[in-house]
DNA sequence: AAGTGGTCTAGACCACTGA
DNA sequence: CAGTGGTCTAGACCACTTT
């Protein structure tokens, strides 16, 4: 009968996972609760609820206290993505990391922007515009608004020397944020700045991060034509 | 001394981030042991290691067997979307699902896709192209292979009634794949299938999927031009 | 070889929520 | 109210790496 008993929860959640390829427990399916699992496959109720909550993670089941665990319905994936630094992520193409810095002065941002880190009307805000290279191509344009207000110190840093990108994303504190991405045709700051032929459409990325209630950064990067973004399922 | 000592783990996991955070542990450093940590914190090491885990996972720190854990340098982040059956996309919005097939023959599919799903020149795969509409208004145009040499059942499927997106997802077991989103200028058939003006530029997401070694299909969907893909950080 | 994280177990109590 | 998942604990053993 049994193979190969391992009870590591990975195995436990093959197994699981099995039975919902199978079609044993279909869409839907009301599958039995963590003891009767454990026992099952002779294993621990804690291993049992380790499986299960990963799958319920990924989004394969949903759980409920008392209603019991059932196979989702709705088959949507979460997928993820690694959005490093940008000199890490040029680094990783093997490629040199160099950055210029074309604009860095402080002034009342654009109606969207104040919306969007949530300023008053006349208040002002950090706008820090900078490329991004690969091997002296460019890479990526980086069109960055900052919240001084939240973000008291970088008054004092020198951001020629280090990007933005990269101070903010080894000094300021965990934050949450968005992040979203669209297709446009670029401006034309950027198709100077990037050396475009102004009729290619590239990616656009917008991520606005917060500590708590207060917002830090908004910045938009346009990344070269061709560039993909990848994720894994 | 400590106040509210909770010991949930999302407690602890709330006392080390802050600890990171404080940068009492900088990147790069190397923080007690769990152990240590359990004994600090007054809970079970499994509860640490839980919170730890945890943490690890979103890519705030480093672990390893007896080097210990380090507060990641690179604090490059894992952000996560949702990718929902289209059918679930459109009804999220409150509008209309409605879609329609343009195609969906047997035929051998250009080089490319080919090699993407690992078929030999003379195989033949299935051709399936669609429109899916909200509330009657184009959404997302659809371009799909399916490799029938994995999916034998499919032949037998109408295909009309039920979108293959929809069939798939709820049909075939889970799978393994990859998922990338660049910016394209829609061609032709696109443009016409999504009632575009042909200088809009629009997010391209391509995903092939896997059972094991086997392939099952690759897609291509185009979105509206200002449609957006969002994730959490 | 030794130290660190990774996991399993058995038992317990809690928290949510459906009947 | 009762049943189910969610979590904590204490102790144990294992597996991976660095030294």
């Amino acid at each position: 009968m049994s193979s190969a008993r391992s009870h590591t929860w990975q195995d436990i959640q093959e197994r699981i996972r099995r039975k919902i390829e199978d079609r044993t427990w279909s869409p839907g399916d009301l599958i039995p609760g963590e003891v009767a699992l454990a026992e099952q496959f002779g294993c621990a109720r804690t291993t049992v609820n380790r499986a299960l909550r990963e799958l319920a993670a990924t989004g394969v089941i949903d759980r409920k206290r008392k209603a019991g665990t059932r196979v989702a319905m709705n088959k949507s994936r979460r997928v993820t993505a690694e959005i490093p630094v940008i000199r890490a992520q040029v680094e990783a193409l093997e490629k040199e990391y160099r950055f210029e810095l074309l604009e860095n002065r402080s002034l009342v941002p654009p109606a969207y922007i104040l919306d969007t880190l949530r300023l008053k009307a006349d208040h002002k805000a950090l706008h820090i515009r900078s490329v991004h290279y690969a091997d002296d191509k460019p890479f990526i344009y980086e069109d960055r608004w900052i919240n001084t207000r939240t973000i008291t110190q970088i008054k004092k840093i020198d951001l020629t020397h280090t990007s933005a990108n990269e101070w903010l994303v080894e000094n300021v504190p965990f934050t949450c944020g968005e992040f979203v991405v669209v297709a446009c045709m670029p401006g034309k700051r950027v198709v100077k700045a990037m050396q475009l032929s102004s009729k290619e459409p590239v990616l656009e990325s917008r991520r606005t991060t917060w500590i708590g209630q207060k917002s830090v950064t908004t910045v938009a990067l346009y990344y070269q034509p061709d560039f993909q973004i990848r994720f894994d399922i």
